[in-house]
RNA sequence: GCCCCGAUAGCUCAGUCGGUAGAGCAAAGGACUGAAAAUCCUUGUGUCGCUGGUUCGAUUCCGGCUCGGGGCA
């Protein structure tokens, strides 16, 4: 018997928070934060956590999980949710993943495997510094001779995926390419409902722009200098979040507020733009369209529950 | 009022010694399996301000006009 599991996700600024809390209580489930941010202390106003108020009493996981310094990952985030998901499993009650890193999810939802379970950073280091040195066509060669198959699918530009590649290899003797195509057979393990919230493109960043004027009301600027007081390096997991990396060159005095506010906007857009495109090809999602309800949460979790109900998913 | 400069893609601008144009950004589309809010790829977009003239041919040269910027009075 397959257990069951809902997930609520969509772009950024779509709705997801507040209506997954409306969907726990209707039908006794709890909530993981399916986002690679909001895992780090700290970083709350950038990140768009929910605050304790909006929670209305179901239990949220998966945030404030890691320290702003320490390196998060899919294979750590995946460890811990499994965690989490016994735990909500145990008290009866439905595991709902909401959140925006469409990566981390479908590592949840398909449990993929991750073998190496020590990470090593001086592997990764090396093969950079080698990238640095000899260029992105010299990468792109050393690829070809271990794993064609990747070298065919890898741009030579993309040198972090090449040097993934690279660094697979070298801890198990094995093409990351066979690794990748075991794992994209894999059916999920779960009764799975996957929802994703969608809406007119413009509408949508129209959205994402008041966000952020929002977000710097309630008091970003300060949020972030208070991690870049700590000396935080912009070149953290953490730090190179959205809402963070933009205003590093405002304390370094390279460029005034309003441009670091203007370009978190346009990373914001280009992001939601990158989640449609991921969801569209990676996932086979129900979409929500929600401007189609005119934003009305009553008629959406209507049709929410209607879902979960078809899909008897939680029999 | 006079003089100078500008007017070309959604924006900033380049260019055509006369043969109907191009970069960056934006936009759109895409890839993605231990960095994923990361990283990477692809693709358009035009009455070349309007109007006469010269010319086989004008966005390009000449005149006029309109609008913007600066200077002089």
């Amino acid at each position: 018997m397959k257990k069951p599991l809902i997930v609520l996700t969509g772009p950024t600024a779509s709705g997801k928070t507040s209506l997954a809390v409306a969907l726990a209580k209707e039908i006794g489930g709890e909530i993981i934060s399916g986002d690679s941010m909001q895992v780090y202390k700290g970083m709350d106003i950038g990140t768009a956590k929910v605050k304790e108020e909006e929670k209305e009493g179901i239990p949220h996981y998966m945030i404030d999980e890691f320290e702003p310094y320490e390196e998060c990952s899919v294979a750590l985030f995946q460890g811990k949710v499994k965690e989490y998901m016994n735990k909500i499993y145990e008290k009866g009650k439905i595991p709902i993943i909401v959140g925006g890193t469409g990566f981390y999810i479908r590592a949840i939802t398909h449990d993929i495997e991750f073998k190496e379970t020590k990470q090593d950073d001086s592997i990764r280091d090396r093969l950079m510094e080698e990238a640095k040195l000899h260029g992105a066509d010299y990468m792109h060669n050393k690829l070809q001779e271990i794993d064609p198959k990747s070298a065919d699918t890898i741009h030579k530009n993309n040198i972090q995926r090449i040097v993934r590649a690279l660094e697979y290899y070298e801890q198990t003797r094995e093409p990351i390419s066979l690794h990748n195509e075991r794992e994209k057979k894999r059916k999920s393990p779960y009764n799975l409902l996957f929802f994703a919230l969608t809406m007119d493109r413009k509408l949508l960043y129209d959205r994402i722009n008041i966000r952020v004027d929002q977000m710097i009301e309630e008091g970003l600027l300060e949020e972030v200098k208070a991690l870049y007081d700590l000396g935080y390096s912009k070149d953290l997991p953490s730090m190179r979040g959205i809402g963070y990396k933009e205003f590093y060159p405002y304390f370094e005095k390279e460029k005034d507020l309003d441009e670091c506010i203007d370009d978190l906007k346009q990373n914001t857009r280009h992001y939601a733009k990158r989640q449609l495109t991921w969801l569209r090809h990676q996932a086979n999602p129900v979409w929500v369209e929600v401007d189609k309800y005119n934003f009305n949460k009553e008629e959406i979790l209507n049709f929410l529950n209607d879902q979960v109900e078809e899909f008897n998913i939680l029999m």
